[in-house]
DNA sequence: GTCAATGTGTGAAAATTTTAACATTAAACG
DNA sequence: CGTTTAATGTTAAAATTTTCACACATTGAC
């Protein structure tokens, strides 16, 4: 029996895995938990702990030899993998994610684009075509569809999020403002933006509220 | 000397705010921390616990007033005050925050649209006309500017953020994928799609892997 | 080939976060 | 108006997460 490793673990895992990209790309052969936790402003024994919920990737008296860990990362986080990704809500948002090239260099491909909309239709994405929605069952059948990313409205989100479960798909990439109730077999990642900003806005009028202490202090 | 609240409670206040404000649209007047807590799926206890971080909303045999409640919150998260944004970066990332009314009911109104691309020049998205990146600093002298959404390719983003730090906006909703270094009175807010991509899919896998060890149990 | 220096892996301590328990206060109700 | 019930605020305990500290394996200099 393996006790699961916390998602505040795997919250930083992606974090290492870029910083170790960019060393890659820099040419730099080795790093030491010292020298990443001084680039990375965390500590070094977060790094070390981090790493050995996998495994023992590095070596007493030399390091982590990067490309290696890198990689090492990258299966951790099921990036030798392909996935196929259909984004349903062919909007502003669907059409980033569709355009945004990086993804299919870690292995996510998107591969159809969906909306509600008759005005969309004929409209194409890098090539990917916007279907509409009515076509998503036979699209699903015809196509092994790993990831359904929900980028419509919230007032449709959950409906597709059913249907898409039951077509199969066991993972959601969930940007509707809400969250789905979905059987305990569906993988859902949410990105809430609305939250992401009013997080923003609390530290704002934190960080005011401090600086009007801090003055009045100095009176 | 008040001490800080963690940012796990303010990475849940988004949401409570989220449930009340739809039960307040239900019409619903009163709730208790456990009948929210079976909606929302988390302890009542820590519904109270994070409520009281900020002063007793509720009362002892009553409950919290839905609307009461959801006021306070929105006043804590700051969303009480109006902030104005521009979004550098126009593609459709940046098209996407522009176009998504829901923020300005929460007092974030989009100001101005900012890229570098001359093809974009006469592109105005819900009114807001596409400015080029050398009108910056005219604009923000000439307009109140809170908060700066940075939806542009990593490569520029660093060297921009500090363009606008230094016009004097002192909050970044960063969306590129790199962190920023910036003084310490900037608040910054990180969205990293990337990263919240690659927590989806380790997630996906290991489901796959516990699938897998259960059915192996299973033989 | 030896030996100091380096730096991991890891067990334990410290800090933080979450959950449980309960004393207290207010509402509800007869 | 008094009693019972409901449900908060709060203190204490449990669980989790982070940091510390150090034994020990490797490296690299001489």
């Amino acid at each position: 029996m393996e006790k699961d490793i916390s998602q505040a673990v795997i919250r930083r895992m992606p974090r290492y895995y870029r910083y170790l990209g960019e060393l890659l790309d820099a040419g730099v052969e080795r790093i030491s938990s010292n020298e990443l936790s001084a680039q990375m402003k965390v500590t070094a024994s977060q790094i070390r702990q981090d790493l050995n919920n996998f495994g023992g990737f590095g070596q007493q008296g030399y390091g982590y030899n990067v490309r290696f860990l890198y990689e090492e990362i990258g299966k951790i986080l099921g990036l030798d993998k392909q996935y196929n990704i259909i984004v349903i809500g062919a909007g502003n948002l669907g059409q980033a994610l569709a355009n945004y090239v990086k993804f299919e260099k870690r292995g996510f491909i998107i591969t159809g684009l969906f909306d509600v909309n008759p005005a969309l239709r004929g409209l194409s994405v890098r090539g990917i075509p916007v279907r509409m929605l009515e076509e998503l069952p036979e699209f699903v059948k015809n196509n092994k569809i790993d990831i359904a990313a929900l980028t419509m409205p919230k007032e449709s989100a959950s409906q597709v999020a059913n249907q898409v479960v039951e077509l199969g798909i066991n993972a959601i990439w969930n940007f509707a403002h809400l969250d789905l109730e979905l059987p305990e077999h569906v993988v859902v990642e949410n990105v809430h933006l609305s939250d992401s900003l009013m997080q923003l806005s609390y530290n704002i009028v934190k960080k005011e509220r401090e600086k009007k202490r801090i003055a009045e202090y100095n009176i």
